[in-house]
DNA sequence: GTCTATAGAAGGATAGAC
DNA sequence: GTCTATCCTTCTATAGAC
């Protein structure tokens, strides 16, 4: 078996069980089970179960930019990607059956002092603020409009985390769409 | 020693090593170390660790809405209502450090399976939620606003949950004090 | 690089004395 | 109702063979 193959087990059975579970509830004995290795191999590719965490937000920051692209791309104007945001994250929290976002579950299950853990998880929320941005500058909005630029960047981010942690709680994604038609009023 | 001192030890620890530590990472055995008690005095008054979770939850939801009625009462209008409740939790993360929302905290952490747990957490936002309702019903908006009630309700819910995460994660409330000025142009 | 086997600590929970 | 002492399980991590 090639050791690469055993790194995909690795990566493949964390990411799913990180974020069904959560990162404290699972433990290394479970992964190595569902991956079909040996403990010391996993050991041999990560240091320690926090090394193989900060792997897996690697991993999710890669896949969900990734994704947000592919689902992005058939959209044209900047009205349009801004709803694709909401839409994506519908159709995520459908496909994992509302289990709500994996870096707010990560950054809330970690003690402070895990000082990388939340600074990717900071890198993440503020790369996808960084694209809210972009696409409401290329809005071209006027200047007399109620909201600055700047605030209308907050509502989006607010109604996109909110939306996200209620669908969780609620297992429905009626805020998220609500929020579109709210979106689309304000800008 | 009186047994009422007992719980009241053990649930003012479980409620300090809760937030700060979370309650998977939080063990029993580090709950009646702190509280100066021994194992099976907890198990007299908790029949599991689960159980202490679900007492804990009640316990946050009384104090919570305790100290927001003492927060809010000096503020006459609806609107100083409304950015009171920013304030409060302003004051509150600012007490905390920074730590985040118990109640999110606890459902990031937690399995969908506890039903209990998920159920109280969804009611206490969901009561937090009926007082925007009702200070937004008395703010007595004018019908030609751009955004209807029930919109205004969902922001202020959105920027509040989103406030306290952007907190958490960046220790600062700036998001939160944005806010209270967004509100205030759409009201 | 992967395995079997095991170390050493900490987890939740209980028996039985007082 | 509270205690000391103990149970069994599970945890992360490693030693040493192949």
């Amino acid at each position: 078996m090639k050791p690469v193959v055993v790194l995909d087990k690795i990566m493949e059975t964390a990411d799913r069980l990180f974020y069904e579970q959560g990162f404290n509830l699972t433990g290394i004995n479970q992964i190595i089970e569902e991956a079909g290795i040996s403990k010391p191999s996993l050991y041999n590719h990560f240091k320690s179960k926090n090394d193989l965490l900060l792997a897996y937000l690697d991993r999710q920051y890669a896949i969900w930019f990734a994704g947000l692209d592919t689902f992005s791309e058939s959209y044209d104007t900047p009205l349009e990607k801004i709803m694709a945001l909401f839409d994506f994250r519908i159709s995520r929290q459908i496909a994992r059956e509302y289990k709500g976002c994996a870096w707010n579950k990560i950054v809330n299950e970690v003690p402070r002092h895990e000082v990388q853990v939340f600074e990717n998880v900071a890198k993440f929320k503020n790369d996808m603020r960084m694209r809210i941005v972009d696409l409401v500058v290329r809005l071209n909005r006027p200047k007399n409009k109620l909201l600055t630029d700047e605030e209308l960047v907050q509502v989006i981010y607010a109604e996109l985390e909110s939306g996200v942690m209620v669908a969780h709680l609620t297992k429905s994604h009626t805020a998220l769409e609500n929020a579109k038609n709210i979106i689309r009023k304000l800008v």
